[in-house]
DNA sequence: CTGTTAGCGCATTCAG
DNA sequence: CTGAATGCGCTAACAG
């Protein structure tokens, strides 16, 4: 083939839409030969323009500008991913954003970072579906994706594709059996110690825990700081007041419901999310006992609108923003090279103080008003 | 060049880390080229039988099907996205995911159809900032994506970049001057006549209005339905009773207080979205008033916790999954060719009735409990 | 029915 | 410093 011949018609491919004259792109998008031909320049020239890579003359390089203002050239990524053979994007595959603020403030923090950083990001429902969750790391091999931010959907989620594709991962909220991943989490174990810790504190003895499916890395965790706490306290640990159940509000309030049923029933309770937090209260209230007069409330996650329940519930709040954009930070800290050991990064849960706790001793009837207050 | 010729070594492109043998894919992901020489046929062959186009020899078929499962082969996104000139992706473009839970619930919506359908889908948070709306529409020029669902940020939003790329736009929740994009709303207008309506048949008299910034179309519209509402009661519209605030708990908190020192102070007060609502609530609650005995209160939006309310707020249930789901069924059907007119669809929102709006002549003193009633 | 080949838009090497 | 040529991985037209 000579390249001395004129250009041969194109073969493969959809029909192409644009014509090969001279004049500016009329179906689509101007791509690099356009702009090369509006400037009178290679395209070499003009990539080499647009991407500062080596010196160009000055005069070359403002009619390049001109030329890819005027036709509104914007390079295409996809094309460049597949010539670099990296894509500016991340896949973030968490389970549902719908479930809370948790996830919802999760996915910003990640895509704070994204953002400043000039990548993208593909945002992925798992639904604490496994298939689905494959399904989505799937999907981010063959996006060939920098990198993956994964709230595990349990505890067998295999990371191999993805390493073996070279993409990086960071796995957020929940850790994994497998080490070879940076992982950011919150420090569940501490968060519930402080949560029972504050209940005992507080003049409650029988403490029952509802829990969420201890496959799960956080409900596992907070079950433990639950019995650390107890354990300090010099209590023992009453298999007959722990329920576990499914992290949604039905569970939670068939929990409640049988924890109430007990012939010793708890004077308190601590409850390993808030969507069960919720079927709980409701249990509670249907059952005719008062909060925190004849049970005591703590729950676990963040509140919206703490301030005007009608008893304000003391949660333990994880910095789930913070989370994101400490994920975030890893994430690109491997993508630009940093190849050392995986690190785990432990985030802080804090104690959210409403009235749902309030001490046994004198704790007045019926509802009170009362401010939440952050320790 | 001949094709006779032994391969060229190659010029372009990073330093390939794969050799050119015929061992397996060791640095990176098995290409076409890995299964073709794996299963010993043509590149062309692959791709018939994984894309199913054509019919090829069933023993060749199932060589090939081995192959790709052996070598985990993964087509590759990218490059068919650059060979076919379309990319199974969808840009997400709304404000802030994180203000509740109607655009977590909208996101989810629309990625429940992207998922069905095989399109991947990226989130972009906005923030209402005009310059960020349009980084974010650029880079959907710049990936090629298939289709923009957008909740502008204000009503200059510029279309005709993505208009002119041949990327189908889907308008979601906030309508734009621009005709030629589909759009998906909630009847706000209905909706705010709905509220101020049940204000005025439950005895309220002196009816307030705190809306967001008026260059949204969600506020104006809402703020037409107080207008129409009162208009229908034959009331007339007190100018004094009207506050434009910014959609936050601050301005909410603002605009309230300033109502209540008002020397004919309002009676009720709608608000026009729940994160003012709050600010409202709490700026009531500090003046020593009662919700509802001396203030009614109605609100806009999804609460999660309506139930757990010291006073639970009546409000304006928008379909917020619902919109996601329209907005994403129009825009599939543009990528799938329908050239209709734009069209509009519009949900109906219905008012969720709690205690905050309970009749005059009969409101008791003090909170109440009462269960929220879906009418 | 199968293999060869062109080219999607771009970055990059090499020759000038 | 610039332009021509190559190929990233894939699909589809074309020739066998």
């Amino acid at each position: 083939m000579s390249s001395a011949q004129p250009k041969k018609a194109s073969r493969g491919g959809p029909p192409a839409v644009r014509s090969s004259g001279t004049e500016p792109p009329a179906g689509g998008v101007a791509t690099i030969v356009d702009v090369a031909r509006a400037a009178g320049v290679s395209i070499s020239t003009v990539s080499r323009v647009l991407n500062a890579n080596t010196q160009v003359d000055p005069r070359m390089a403002a009619k390049v500008i001109r030329a890819a203002q005027d036709l509104k050239y914007q390079p295409s990524r996809v094309a460049r991913s597949l010539r670099l053979r990296h894509n500016r994007v991340w896949a973030m595959v968490i389970s549902d954003i719908r479930t809370g603020p948790f996830f919802a403030d999760l996915v910003r923090g990640v895509e704070d970072v994204a953002y400043e950083s000039g990548y993208s990001m593909f945002l992925c429902n798992a639904d604490e579906d496994p298939l689905k969750e494959a399904a989505y790391l799937s999907l981010a091999v063959a996006e060939n994706v920098a990198g993956v931010i994964l709230t595990p959907s349990g505890s067998e989620t295999d990371l191999s594709l993805l390493m073996s594709a070279g993409i990086h991962v960071v796995l957020a909220d929940r850790r994994l059996r497998d080490p070879r991943a940076d992982t950011v989490v919150a420090d569940n174990v501490s968060g519930a110690e402080q949560a029972v810790g504050h209940l005992v504190s507080n003049g409650y003895s029988r403490i029952a825990c509802i829990t969420g499916p201890l496959s799960t890395t956080t409900a596992s965790e907070r079950f433990l700081g639950y019995r650390n706490a107890l354990s300090h306290a010099g209590r023992p640990l009453d298999d007959a007041l722990v329920r576990v159940a499914d992290f949604r509000e039905s569970g939670g309030h068939l929990a409640m419901q049988q924890l109430l049923e007990e012939s010793h029933r708890p004077d308190a309770v601590f409850v390993s999310n808030n969507r069960m937090a919720i079927g709980a209260l409701q249990a509670i209230d249907e059952s005719g006992l008062t909060i925190p007069g004849d049970v005591g409330v703590v729950g676990y996650d963040d509140i919206a609108w703490v301030g005007l329940m009608r008893t304000p519930l003391t949660t333990v709040s994880s910095p789930a923003y913070d989370l994101g954009l400490e994920s975030g930070r890893l994430l690109l800290s491997r993508i630009e090279g940093f190849t050392g050991a995986p690190r785990t990064v432990v985030l802080s849960p804090s104690l959210i103080v409403g009235a749902s706790s309030a001490p046994k001793a004198i704790t007045r009837r019926g509802p009170r008003r009362s401010g939440a207050v952050r320790t």
